[in-house]
RNA sequence: GCCCGGGUGGUGGAAUCGGUAGACACGCAGGACUUAAAAUCCUGUGGCCAGCAAUGGCUGUGUGGGUUCAAGUCCCACCCCGGGUACCA
């Protein structure tokens, strides 16, 4: 070969891999192990474009990298194979969710294929599959049978809960668990079979409860609280509403904080970190309890401020309180009905809408002051929410804006206590925390964290109140109104839940006719025939959402063919977790948070050796599209270019807002915001017979803008294309070059030829034009030396802080000054090549075994930097030389021994005049000494 | 509103510990080769000013202050953009 081919290469270099199966690994304890994973894709139907490769191309180069380093390198690759997309299109078109899923499938490995990827695909995964959706199952029956004990702040198996109620009840026990009623052993024994299991659910990790769902009507679903955005679905954005729902959850809420806590012993982003805090949204403060005037009942608010409550001036609870009916008045009964009525026809959605109209009523009941005996209003109001505390709140419109602004809305709340020191509340109120109390009895004069905590003792020792932390996370919903999910492995046997035995695993998806709910509602599942536990009990109906699969897949790729085990504890207490994770942030609040939650749970029942699944996350960011629209006269077949479109339409007396639409171009009619005129009228049929007017040049100008790649606005660049024009290697290079990794950025094919010359002048330092092979094993000289390891030194350092778009800039650097010295030495180009492998693999094999390297270049070994050689290592401080100021980072190579030794005789001297006086820096401008820093 | 990021040439972006701001690449301009084009190579390229020129001067990292011999980098205030979250008590 004398010329670059690089389709011939790439074959080539494929076959060889493949013939050698090179990305086969194994538990090898020789070696250290080294975990890298790239969240695993939903095959969609449209396949991939250019910006899924984005965080694939990364973790391929750090698996390469570190296998290089001497690492044993698990790099495996599956799919998400459940989802909406399939099952919707199974609706629509009758074809099974399986068949396009496997098509699907098939295109995406097509695809990734082409990119050189390292994975061992012999550890594929696909949720969908039986043979893996089996210990999705087993796990969800391991969440079954477990419960959480606060006292020793983790997950145990149920039978020693039950064992416990047969000898004392449930009176010591502390756990996470729905209710508070509390018995004694015999009153456990006296109850029947299905009693207990009622009682159990309280406390299983995967329970049955009624609970408040997010219920989709347009998707026929509930979902989870991240499924959910803005009172719409995320996936469709269709709108969702509460209801009241016996549901499948997972208690997630037990693990708030140690979900908390393990943040901090993660190398995660500290944005990615911050999301998930919020979600948990820990806050600390006090429950109180307030006496009623007439009422034997106590109103339990909680509030992060007890401090403030010589302020309160109402109680407010949500309408849908359990106390509303009991204690409203009858004078008020018929206003709290209206009033009730009137928040339960509003959506959630309607109901955060107006933050700014303030509605509620008084129910007539009053509740007693625990400090000063004072009567205050009970109220109800739909700020407050059922679902948050304990759904009542003492107002204190001073310190707190909501009872502020409620406070002002009620002409008899309006004259309230000030209890803070020199603040004006009387148009807002005090949020800050840096005041004192006043007005506030034994509070007086303490500044708020004194006084919450002053006041918390108040309480306790009065016993009106306690100390609380509480967690704004949800547990999560798990049931799913859907065909194309995981069976729940649950029986009923008297209207009671039971997990299957594990030998029955898995229980597959039965067949259908139809992929939609049945008449009477019911989930798809409801459909199948005679689909029966031991052919007499009901299975569950619902499946398991689209994250259940996805929660512990990581564990599978460590033994994904084993059929006796989720994975061995051999392949376990190797790879222990992932080390280097990555994915897109839409995950922060989703998968990240179950699959830590999953762990956590496996490593307390014993199964899994880590508490954290992934020990470093990267989030890659986004490729967004350009997608270009073309200026056309509403109701007629003209189009005007963009840059004449003002003109254009002031001649004709319009405008763009009422007489100009935009119709989307193909982003492979446009090179250079100018649009093929000819290629759009063929494009589409009803584009054949527009007429563009064009400016002077004779050009037509588009309007482009940065979006998301979507087919409906044809700005998608399939990664295949761009493949096949520049080959893998440049693709690939060129994605790093785009920026720094985890932002997100346009695609825009104009910088990838500069890309592009640097792998043709690479390609020229080993062939000539006659396509002579050039390389020599003569010694290079010392500055050829000198440029390499350089070169290796930074690539090292780079890829350590996974600045991968330097390390491109520096391979150019490198290949451009070897070529000037016109270097042709095996002994440098060999390292160089095994330095640009991750990034480039087809090219890097190739020329590797040109230079007669010994197998695969991925077992060579990371070349190492000779500090020796790196003359800037020599320097401890700045210095000038010839009047420039010099680091290390841009010593000259060129200067001579002699100009070296009189800068740093120099700097001698200075140091002589300077004695007895300890120095740290030197500092040079211009070759004036400006400072010495001691 | 609150919590995180981030604002650097015509463009994408470098500057890792406070030490010559603008690496590298695109684009653009000029040149070489060519009948011509493509490809390739060379030179220039933040702005302003002076000079035939080599060069020199001033200015410059969202805005305004501050710390420092030295600030894109640290501190304070503000403006703008992106993300998360929201009657969460």
């Amino acid at each position: 070969m004398n010329e670059l081919n690089i389709a011939q290469i790439e074959q080539e270099i494929k076959a060889f891999w493949s013939k050698e199966d090179i990305y086969r690994v194994h538990e090898d304890s020789s070696k250290p192990k080294y975990y890298v994973l790239d969240m695993f894709p939903y095959p969609s139907g449209a396949g991939l474009h250019v910006g899924h490769p984005l965080g694939y191309i990364a973790s391929d180069i750090v698996s390469r990298y570190k296998r290089l380093k001497g690492f044993n390198v698990l790099h495996p690759m599956g799919y998400d194979a459940f989802g909406l997309p399939a099952e919707q299109y199974a609706i629509q078109t009758g074809q099974h969710p399986a068949i396009t899923t496997q098509k699907n499938i098939l295109h995406y490995r097509e695809q990734l294929d082409k990119i050189g990827f390292s994975y061992d695909w012999s550890r594929e995964v696909r949720t969908c599959d039986s043979s893996y959706y089996k210990w999705t199952q087993w796990i969800f029956i391991q969440l079954f049978n477990s419960w959480y004990n606060n006292k020793s702040n983790k997950a145990e198996p149920i039978e020693e809960l039950i064992a416990h109620f047969e000898i004392k009840g449930n009176i010591d026990i502390k756990a996470h668990c729905s209710t508070q009623e509390t018995f004694s052993a015999a009153d456990w024994k006296q109850k029947t079979e299905s009693e207990k299991q009622q009682v159990l659910l309280n406390y299983r990790l995967a329970y049955l409860a009624n609970s408040w769902v997010n219920w989709c009507p347009a998707l026929g679903t509930a979902l989870a609280n991240d499924e959910v955005k803005d009172g719409l679905s995320v996936r469709g954005s269709h709108p969702v509403e509460q209801r009241l729902m016996k549901q499948w959850s997972t208690r997630i809420t037990a693990y708030a904080e140690r979900l908390l806590q393990g943040l901090e012993s993660i190398d995660w982003s500290d944005s990615m970190k911050d999301s998930q805090r919020n979600w948990i949204g820990k806050s600390e403060g006090a429950y109180i309890h307030f006496s009623l005037k007439t009422f034997k009942h106590k109103i339990k608010v909680f509030t992060t401020r007890p401090d403030t409550i010589f302020g309160v001036a109402c109680m407010v609870l949500a309408p849908e309180h359990e106390l509303v009916d009991t204690i409203t008045s009858i004078e008020q009964s018929e206003a709290v009905q209206i009033y009730k009525k009137k928040t339960s026809s509003k959506s959630e959605r309607d109901r955060s809408a107006d933050v700014k109209n303030i509605s509620g009523c008084f129910t007539g009941a009053y509740a007693i002051h625990p400090f000063t005996g004072k009567e205050i209003p009970v109220y109800i109001a739909d700020y407050i929410l059922a679902s948050y505390g304990t759904g009542a709140v003492m107002a204190v419109p001073s310190g707190d804006s909501r009872d502020h602004r409620f406070a002002q809305h009620f002409p008899e709340l309006a004259d309230f206590v000030n209890v803070f020191e020199g603040v004006d509340v009387s148009l807002s109120a005090c949020e800050s925390k840096d005041v004192k109390l006043t007005h506030s009895g034994f509070l007086n004069g303490l500044n708020v964290p004194e006084a919450i905590n002053r006041c918390i003792e108040e309480l306790e020792k009065r016993g009106i109140g306690e100390r609380k932390i509480n967690y704004r996370l949800r547990d999560a919903v798990f049931g799913r109104q859907r065909y194309w999910g995981e069976p729940i492995p649950i029986y009923y046997k008297n209207e009671v839940p039971y997990a299957l035995p594990e030998s029955e695993l898995p229980l597959t998806l039965p067949e259908i006719d139809k992929f939609l709910p049945t008449e009477d509602g019911e989930p798809p599942l409801a459909r199948a025939v005679d689909w029966k536990y031991q052919g007499l009990y009901e299975y569950e109906t619902t499946t398991m959402p689209g994250w259940a699969g996805s929660s512990w897949y990581f564990f599978r790729y460590m033994d994904p063919k084993n059929q006796k085990e989720f994975a061995s504890n051999v392949a376990l207490a190797y790879w222990k977790n992932i080390d280097f994770y990555i994915g897109g942030s839409e995950h922060a609040t989703g998968h990240l948070l179950y699959f830590r939650f999953w762990t956590k749970v496996l490593y307390d029942l014993g199964f899994v050796p880590c508490e954290e699944p992934a020990q470093r996350l990267v989030n890659q960011g986004m490729i967004q599209g350009i997608s270009s629209q073309v200026a056309r006269i509403k109701g007629r077949s003209i189009c005007v270019s963009n840059d004449v479109l003002e003109n254009y339409l002031e001649q004709h007396g319009m405008n763009e807002k009422d007489d100009v639409q935009f119709i989307y171009a193909d982003i492979r009619l446009v090179h250079h915001q100018k649009l093929d005129v000819e290629g759009m009228r063929s494009w589409n049929p009803e584009y054949a017979t527009l007429q563009f007017i064009c400016n002077e040049n004779r050009e037509f100008v588009v309007r482009q803008m940065v979006e998301k790649m979507s087919k409906s606005k044809y700005n998608v660049v399939n990664p295949d294309e761009v493949v096949a024009e520049y080959g893998a290697d440049c693709f690939r290079l060129y994605e790093m070059f785009l920026g720094p990794i985890e932002l997100s950025k346009p695609w825009d094919t104009q910088g990838i030829d500069g890309v592009s010359r640097f792998i043709r002048k690479l390609w020229r330092m080993f062939f000539n034009e006659q396509g002579q092979f050039l390389i020599t094993t003569d010694k290079p000289s010392r500055d050829t030396l000198k440029v390499l390891h350089r070169c290796i030194k930074k690539i090292n350092e780079d890829i350590e802080r996974l600045s991968f778009n330097t390390c491109v800039s520096t391979f150019m650097i490198c290949v451009n000054e070897l070529s000037t010295l016109k270097c042709n030495q095996a002994e440098v180009l060999k390292p160089l090549l095994v330095l640009l492998h991750p990034f480039a693999p087809f090219i890097t094999e190739y020329l590797w075994q040109r230079c007669g390297g010994s197998g695969s270049i991925l077992h060579a070994t990371f070349p190492f930097a000779d500090g020796s050689l790196l003359v800037e290592n020599s320097f401890e401080y700045p210095i000038s030389i010839n009047g420039k100021m010099r680091t290390k980072a841009n010593f000259p190579l060129d200067l001579s021994q002699a100009e070296i030794e009189r800068e740093v005789l120099k700097m001698e001297v200075v140091q002589k005049w300077l004695e007895g006086k300890p120095m740290k820096k030197i500092i040079f401008v211009k070759g004036r000494m400006i400072n010495v820093v001691t």
